[in-house]
DNA sequence: TCAGTATATATTGTTAACAAAATAAACAAA
DNA sequence: TTTGTTTATTTTGTTAACAATATATACTGA
């Protein structure tokens, strides 16, 4: 089934909407793709299927694919639904973060202060959204952990999409202390931690402005690693 | 794109699952899919790309699909995601229920009595799976309530796989206090019964008393099921 | 210039044919 | 019988060609 091959397309396609180098709208041609990928048209149309089964991808009938643009009503519901599965992976991290998992996670933060520092706003939005997965994987709930994954790149979509009123998008140091409370171990405090980070997220679209701009597609999919 | 022939093809399985014709580890091939849906292979395949991204069939390279067969991890896993999204689910349900919705759970309670009586077990699964999907609908968020289809099909696989201790799969009258709960705009009970509920579901399932089905080996012995 | 229409191009949808791999069957040897 | 090997059959994987549809371009007439 050349199982890599298409899977191959799907994750750059996904790592491209998590970078927010592909934006909300954008058209996935088919040909553009098999050429990108060089492989057949045949491997594409199913990584499509895949991806919209995802829903980060529309598929509209003898149009073609498009990265989906979510709507107001939209963002709200993923955003009720990660405040659901994040509660419920919050909770598995306090009690099961062993030393390891902590070691993870400090030292993902100072990766993220680096970041921080350099400026660079795609790249603080992929090391964010890199955070919570962290948290999901540790949390060690595979299943809440491919629905988050899902929710975060469609969320990567919205802030695309709507844009944020500030520049910082996950506050300064509210992972931090996130993190603090799971090495103390203080269920109630880091659920509601979580919780409060995720409405301030959401709080801080700007849902009035929508500004879609498309380039080629060439530039965003670069095929570079194997 | 002939999304219709695809989605019929995905739905026509996933009612097959939720109703325990399909069971787990049957082998999807894709000529037989193709005669019975009288469309091409082209077809199938996507359909089977997008039944694998619902995680309800596994695809493996140059064997074909199967019906995936979830370990007592998995489904373990598969509770505490319900758990997760019910709990937001119901407290949705109960702020945002209306008369119209009251009714549509009383209709289905009554219908669940009938077919109770009727001793059709997979019936019975059925329309308790109904009802968790109905308590979906009723919650307004689309996010959540695919969330919860693809994790009901998922529990169908489950049960048909260990089987359950007793005959009575949604106990009794569960249900009918769930729906009492709503009426009364008891959130904080709604919330519990329908943890307890999903609680009580998961420990009756025997995950002692695999079904002889599990390894790739027991895929041979068993006989092609339509 | 603008609207509307016709033509041309490009893209998606469909099908069939063929290659590669796995499974089933037949058969020979112990 | 049982085991191992070879052959045949079935099934999955790949590719290309063609049809149908949508989009872009050119053209015509006010």
């Amino acid at each position: 089934m050349s199982e890599t091959q298409e899977s191959m397309i799907v994750e750059h396609v996904l790592d491209a909407i998590s970078d927010q180098r592909l934006r909300a709208g954008t058209k996935l041609g088919e040909q553009a793709l098999s050429d990108l990928f060089s492989c057949n048209r045949a491997h594409v149309r199913r990584a499509l299927a895949t991806l919209s089964a995802y829903q980060v991808v529309d598929l509209i009938p003898n149009r073609g694919a498009f990265v989906s643009t979510p709507s107001e009503n939209e963002a709200r519901d993923i955003f009720q639904a990660r405040r659901a599965i994040e509660s419920t992976i919050i909770r598995n991290v306090v009690r099961r973060a062993n030393d390891a998992d902590l070691a993870a996670l400090r030292s993902h933060l100072t990766h993220e202060d680096e970041v921080r520092r350099e400026n660079d706003r795609p790249k603080a939005i992929r090391a964010s959204r890199a955070f919570h997965m962290l948290l999901a994987r540790i949390g060690r709930n595979t299943v809440l952990e491919k629905y988050l994954s899902e929710l975060t790149m469609r969320t990567s979509l919205i802030i695309g999409l709507y844009g944020t009123n500030k520049a910082s998008l996950c506050a300064d140091d509210e992972h931090r202390h996130i993190v603090d409370s799971i090495a103390s171990r203080d269920e109630a405090r880091a659920q509601e931690l979580v919780d409060h980070h995720l409405r301030h997220i959401e709080n801080e679209i700007e849902f009035g402005s929508q500004s879609p701009r498309i380039g080629p597609l060439s530039f965003i999919l670069q095929p570079s690693e194997g």
